[in-house]
RNA sequence: GCUGAAGUGGCGAAACUGGCAGACGCGCUGGACUCAAAAUCCAGUCCGGCUCACCCCGGGUGUGGGUUCAACUCCCAUCUUCAGCACCA
């Protein structure tokens, strides 16, 4: 109800301010004739498995399954290898809220006295993981701005190393750990665990097991932003257990510290406080040893060298004295593989996309848990699975969905043998139906595809698509994940989606602040358009600064657009409503017909590179020199009324109108400017004496240099300048400057 | 903290590839019109200096350096602000 009451006054206003947009694509993402696509792409994503061969997703079907693998064993395999999987992730839980909160929400509830923990709780997943070299490789074929893909690539964060296995001292098992730096194994003098580590258990003694409990309790209650701050304190304790040094066959502590975090490469480091800041940071503080392997290298700076000049290290099997960092890391790899005590790896820091959401709304998953407690797909002859209509949609307090506690609802039956069977009770995050909006607009109505092939061919990908820099990363990312993975399995032509991107800016509070209720610094377009008219309205935000900067309201400013608006009316229309009496049939002069084309050109390019501040300016320069002239050439005035109406789309018609044309505007041709109409004949050419400007000069259009310098040391002001001294260099810009350098 | 972007008059901004800093608009000042006001029109408006009328001179694009005949633009350092940081979407 309230979406649609939504929708209803958006439309209102978008109609209000006469933008043009086909309304026979309208669609909805809370529709069931939409979100039964939604349901139906992700039973594609459910019922697929990633190539690592092909590097590219292939029906599940497709999926070789080891010859011995049956029944629960068959199906854990398959489950495994799906691009949606449940895990036991970590989330922020608010037991007196009953519900999971946001990162950002924490602090804020925190603050109110409420207790907010690190819980382990299943989870949906999608492995957007798996496409993180393509979502990266394939960002230089598109033109985005450039900040913009450096902020993906970083978000995707590649980076190149080794994992290598520290053997445990009192076990048979190993510690993983990640490092870009394989050649400075040997001063690695100890291992840190991100406290939630499955082997922190195990690792850790009986006379160490308060203090590690305590602190995991601890780091529980911690936010991600808080542990890996560099500012804060770094804080960890040791487990008692202790690991083997692969390279230097030493046994070294193993420590565990939330600065370490699970969700990121092996969830383990191995520490070298020689040549890592925050390594040597913690070494200090609880008196760790430290090594320096790498020379050059300044250890009370703990610089980590990228270009470390030598090394020296060794143990009877290898050696890495004298050879720079990057041979050096290429040797230790080799090493660590012939030994099999690692191996090269390439990690993200990308993480698996973590897809279900424990609240009323959002599409239900077209999943069924059996009676066995596996899970089911539901054919697609099943969808859409609706949304029950509740009482309240208030968190059930457990964890759960309300829709966990509606019998009536989750108790189902499984459609192919009708034993009974309970329905997934948590829901798609709202960046579900915002991954494929685009796609349907291609096709809306469409009752039997998602979108038919035809018109996918016919229209992708996206030439220009316009959005907040608030996307940049993460919708920008899913979306460009959900393409690829319909890409792969054939529904889809085009490997990315948005060929050309550009942010548009947010319109802040005239008091420079966010707009925001709480705030009072809401504009509504409705009060403006009833006071200044929806031309007003549009111009201004063209008219305000360049699309993509975030950039303050201003009413003044408003009002200075709509004095504009009234400019051009009262250029062409009379007091009585009736075609302005100085316009006449009759030729440009020079000066107008230049003017004239130079706009045409202006705000043809302007609208071409979005740049529409220009653009109005260069009208607003048009219209003060034609306003009172006493006659005005028609001409002048209909191209002026055509270029006029992309921005002011109402006013433009009705003077389209006053000047004698019964039918709309909209069919008419852009106007063309001539570029030889556009020139001037003189020009002024700027004279600089040592870099300062001393003077200026009219002079004929591409003058030649010998004739320009005899004007310009006529020029008295120069004279003046030069006064006798030796010219020691003459630099002359065509049609610009001419600089002189004297002594 | 990490990643990205941006800092130019009283304000929003412009300046295309290194070539006159401040176009255009707002605001402000003065004037015209009016009994008066609104609206409109005209003139002025970066800061400072002068024999501040015309000229002319000095300074000026967050800050400090550098490159260049010439820097808002390029390089180094630094400060500040904004956006994102995975459950706001």
């Amino acid at each position: 109800i309230t979406t649609q009451e939504n929708v209803a006054t958006f439309k209102r206003q978008i109609k209000m301010l006469g933008l043009s947009y086909d309304w026979s694509r309208e669609i909805n993402t809370t529709d069931p004739n939409y979100y039964r696509w939604t349901q139906w792409i992700f039973l594609k994503i459910y019922n697929a498995w990633y190539d690592p061969q092909l590097h590219k997703a292939r029906p599940i079907s497709e999926l070789l399954i080891p010859s011995g693998l049956i029944g629960r064993e068959k199906y854990e395999f398959i489950q495994k290898h799906r691009l949606a999987y449940l895990s036991e992730m970590p989330v922020n839980w608010c037991a007196e809220l009953g519900t999971v909160l946001a990162n950002e929400e924490v602090g804020e509830w925190v603050e109110k006295g409420y207790t907010v923990e690190r819980r382990m709780m299943k989870q949906w997943m999608l492995r957007i993981t798996a496409y993180a070299e393509r979502l990266e490789k394939d960002l230089n074929d598109v033109d985005w701005p450039p900040g913009i893909i450096e902020m993906q690539k970083n978000w995707i964060g590649r980076s190149e190393g080794v994992e290598a296995y520290f053997p445990l001292c009192d076990s048979k098992s190993k510690i993983s750990v990640f490092t870009t730096r394989s050649d400075t194994m040997f001063g690695a003098t100890y291992l840190v665990l991100a406290p939630e580590h499955p082997l922190v258990d195990l690792v850790t003694t009986s006379e160490y097991r308060i203090v590690v409990d305590e602190y995991r309790s601890q780091s529980k209650r911690k936010s991600e932003l808080e542990r890996t701050s560099l500012d804060k304190e770094k804080t960890g304790v040791f487990t008692g257990g202790y690991a083997i040094n692969p390279a230097t066959k030493k046994s070294i502590p193993i420590w565990i510290a939330d600065y370490v975090l699970l969700t990121y490469g092996t969830g383990a480091i191995m520490a070298v406080p020689g040549h890592d800041e925050r390594d040597y940071d913690f070494a200090k503080k609880f008196s760790l040893p430290i090594v320096e392997v790498v020379s050059g290298g300044n250890i009370s700076q703990a610089a980590f060298l990228e270009d470390g000049v030598g090394v020296n290290s060794a143990n009877d099997e290898i050696s890495l004295d004298g050879l720079p960092t990057s041979e050096a890391k290429k040797k230790m790899t080799k090493w660590l593989e012939f030994k099999q005590v690692g191996k090269h790896s390439v990690k993200y820091k990308l993480r698996d996309w973590l897809f279900s959401r424990q609240r009323y709304w959002g599409e239900p998953f077209p999943l069924i848990y059996l009676e066995d407690g596996t899970v089911k797909a539901l054919p697609e002859d099943k969808l859409p699975v609706l949304l029950p209509d509740v009482e309240s949609y208030k968190p059930s307090g457990s964890g759960e969905s309300v829709l966990a506690t509606i019998d009536s609802w989750v108790n189902t039956v499984d459609p192919e043998t009708g034993k009974p069977a309970r329905r997934e009770t948590h829901t798609m995050p709202q960046w579900a139906g915002s991954c494929w909006y685009y796609l349907r607009y291609l096709d809306p109505s469409n009752k039997t595809e998602f979108l038919s092939r035809e018109k996918e061919r016919y229209w992708m990908p996206i030439d220009l698509y316009m959005g907040g820099a608030e996307h940049a990363v993460l919708h920008l990312l899913y979306a460009r994940f959900w393409h690829k993975v319909l890409y792969d399995l054939g529904y889809v032509s085009t490997i990315e989606p948005f060929r050309k991107l550009v942010n548009q800016g947010t319109i802040l509070g005239e008091d420079g602040q966010k707009m925001s209720k709480s705030r009072g610094n809401v504009v509504n377009p409705d009060d403006v358009i009833k006071e200044y008219g929806a031309d007003s309205m549009r111009l201004f935000e063209m008219f305000m600064g360049p699309l993509e900067d975030t950039k303050p309201w201003s009413t003044r400013g408003v009002e200075g657009v709509h004095r504009f608006l009234n400019r051009v009316w009262r250029m062409i229309v009379n007091e009585d409503g009736s075609l302005h009496e100085s316009i006449k049939d009759m030729p440009l002069t020079g000066d107008q017909e230049r003017l004239l084309h130079q706009t045409i050109k202006k705000v043809t390019h302007d609208v071409e590179s979005l740049d529409f501040n220009t653009a109005i300016s260069q009208m607003m320069i048009f219209v003060n020199e034609f306003l009172n002239l006493e006659t005005k050439p028609r001409k002048a005035m209909e191209t002026f009324v055509l270029l006029l109406s992309p921005f002011a789309p109402h006013i433009a018609e009705e003077l389209w109108g006053k000047l004698g044309y019964p039918r709309t505007l909209a069919y008419e041709p852009w106007p063309q400017y001539d570029e030889l109409k556009t020139a001037v004949d003189t020009l002024e050419m700027v004279i600089q004496v040592n870099g300062k400007v001393r003077s200026k000069l009219a002079v004929p259009f591409d003058i030649d240099d010998e004739e320009l310098k005899k004007i310009v040391f006529a020029d008295e002001n120069i004279k003046r300048h030069l006064n006798g001294k030796q010219i020691l260099k003459i630099v002359i810009v065509k049609n610009k400057l001419i600089s002189l350098v004297v002594k």
